[in-house]
DNA sequence: GTGAAAGCGCTAACAG
DNA sequence: CTGTTAGCGCTTTCAC
């Protein structure tokens, strides 16, 4: 492991030299310069990121937690991040929470002691502990497809009521009038009570007096799918439809559904919501509501990074979502 | 960012006296301990991972390299690395390659940067580029899920031969004897052509005479599920079920299958190889290989660290597979 | 028990 | 164009 120091001798000249040209910075003879990267090939020299990041106060690094589940629905956003990281000379390096998003505040701290310059934290829900935490230590952080309620910490995601909305408001219009609403934790105020909300309002809107017995409520998983099933059948709940909170929680329905021979969508209809690359690759290809992953992305790394460069103030943003159709729904008829 | 400096002024001690006490090294009274531990409180100290590491020369954290893939079966392998990392008090740090593990050598050298003391790559393929840097740079490496042939890069696995062959004679074994094979890229090594070898030695082994045009190659993903289906209906290639190289290529089957109204496992069975938390989640039930993913990360971490810690040298293992039985596959009779 | 001091590998003035 | 020097925040002898 050559240093700079062992170049600055084998080379005859001084450390501060060799610096300048590994950097680029200019002020040296074009002699100097290829001597130095001769040496330097030569001794197999590696820069230290921490002895640069040590005396530069800053590490060009910017850190991304993330949860761990099974529908890899943050990929296409990591790889959003990384592409315009890469761009704007940025390393990244990433962290995962586990299942139950259980060790983010630990995840945060790490990330912090390695002194990342900026933090994205992906569909994670942060607490009082970990928002007091990021503030304190005054850690520049973006949330993606995330918030925090009464917060200021900026985030990049789609409106859960409009998409909600959107997608409840697609299958009233292909004539559905019982739909049923399974998955969403109503303890959640990101996701779960939006979500609700919007699906209720679409009802309400067409007319629809809204049911209690409709909404089976769970945790965004399969699981939450599989059960909210087998109670509809169970308690023999009169449904045509079901609106999934997630890809996963379709999946899950569907798996439900399967097991009880009930045709799809012929006898029901399901959808999603996320738009995973996942709804494509099943069959049937699932109706789902398709969030920006790669652009939240593109987005949340942008604004991060301009905040550690320019110092400019983050700003959350609501980015559009889409419906996807697929094979899961059908027009009900009568 | 108060520094041990701050809490060593404030608490009216030495710097090494509060680096002492922070690091638990005992050898000083409980008033001074007490007293530290307090002013680092309310001064709100976090430490620093970047000088500490350089001065120790060891920096307690492991890389993980990753492909980006639509099925995450990363995840389990990661979960299972994180516990025995926790556990022995190793961070670790992860790193995606994006889906053509194109900028693999790209992130292996970012994390020599980071001075990670160990690093463990998933599923890529390595070529002479990488492994010379590695073994140049002298960087503690265990591969999962993959291998390079010729070299002594430890690995863990599993023998992509034996289940390949295990799976096409489970499909012999309940009567299937024209076999399609799809999605094998014949020019890998590591896992085409053994999962290939497998999968015509079970035939062998069976007296079945094999046939080319039961093979569609490919590159393992969805995409090479769907052409083969494809393929095989427009050469009006007459088999009675499709081995597919991976779960994800299994979807892509199914889909080109349900496109063309073939009932699976009524008209064609189907089988993924993986096991990925995806298998269980579709309807129908993938049959598949599993792969001990979970297992495999805790193998793999626990290797590299008894490397990093004492010297050992790591051993590559070849872990155990199952089949899992799943709704895809149906006897054949007559 | 505690402190002084010497760096880890590097950058960034400041001189020349 | 190039070198000297003073650290970045921390650990770790070695004295006291």
């Amino acid at each position: 492991m050559a240093t700079i120091k062992d170049i600055a001798k084998a080379a005859g000249v001084s450390i501060a030299t060799v610096s300048r040209v590994i950097n680029d910075l200019g002020g040296y003879s074009e002699v100097t310069y290829q001597k130095v990267k001769a040496v330097s090939k030569e001794l197999n020299y590696t820069k230290n990121s921490l002895a640069r990041s040590l005396v530069r106060k800053r590490s060009q690094t910017i850190g991304v937690i993330m949860p761990t589940v099974p529908t890899s629905f943050s990929n296409p956003i990591i790889d959003g991040i990384e592409e315009v990281a890469e761009q704007l000379n940025f390393d990244v390096i990433i962290s995962h929470t586990g299942s139950a998003s259980k060790y983010i505040l630990q995840k945060i701290i790490r990330m912090n002691e390695f002194k990342v310059d900026g933090l994205i934290i992906i569909s994670s829900q942060l607490s009082q502990v970990e928002t007091a935490y990021l503030e304190k230590n005054d850690i520049k952080t973006i949330l993606v497809s995330t918030m925090v309620p009464d917060s200021d910490l900026p985030y990049i995601k789609v409106d859960d009521y409009s998409a909600m909305y959107a997608i409840t408001n697609y299958l009233i219009s292909i004539g559905h009038r019982r739909i049923g609403l399974a998955g969403p934790n109503l303890q959640d105020k990101v996701a779960g009570q939006p979500r609700f909300a919007g699906y209720k309002k679409a009802l309400i809107d067409a007319g629809i007096k809204f049911q209690d017995e409709w909404i089976q409520t769970g945790v965004f998983d399969f699981t939450s799918g599989r059960k909210a099933v087998r109670n509809y059948l169970k308690d023999a709940i009169d449904i045509s439809c079901i609106c999934c909170v997630s890809d996963e929680c379709a999946l899950g329905a569907i798996s439900e559904a399967a097991a009880n021979n009930i045709i799809i969508p012929k006898e029901l209809s399901i959808t999603g919501y996320d738009g995973t690359s996942l709804a494509k690759m099943v069959s049937p290809t699932l109706t789902t509501i398709k969030q920006p992953f790669f652009q939240m992305g593109i987005q949340s790394c942008s604004e991060l990074i301009a905040c550690i460069n320019d110092g400019k103030v983050m700003k959350s943003q609501l980015l559009n979502f889409s419906l996807e159709l697929g094979q899961t729904t059908k027009e009900k008829r009568g």
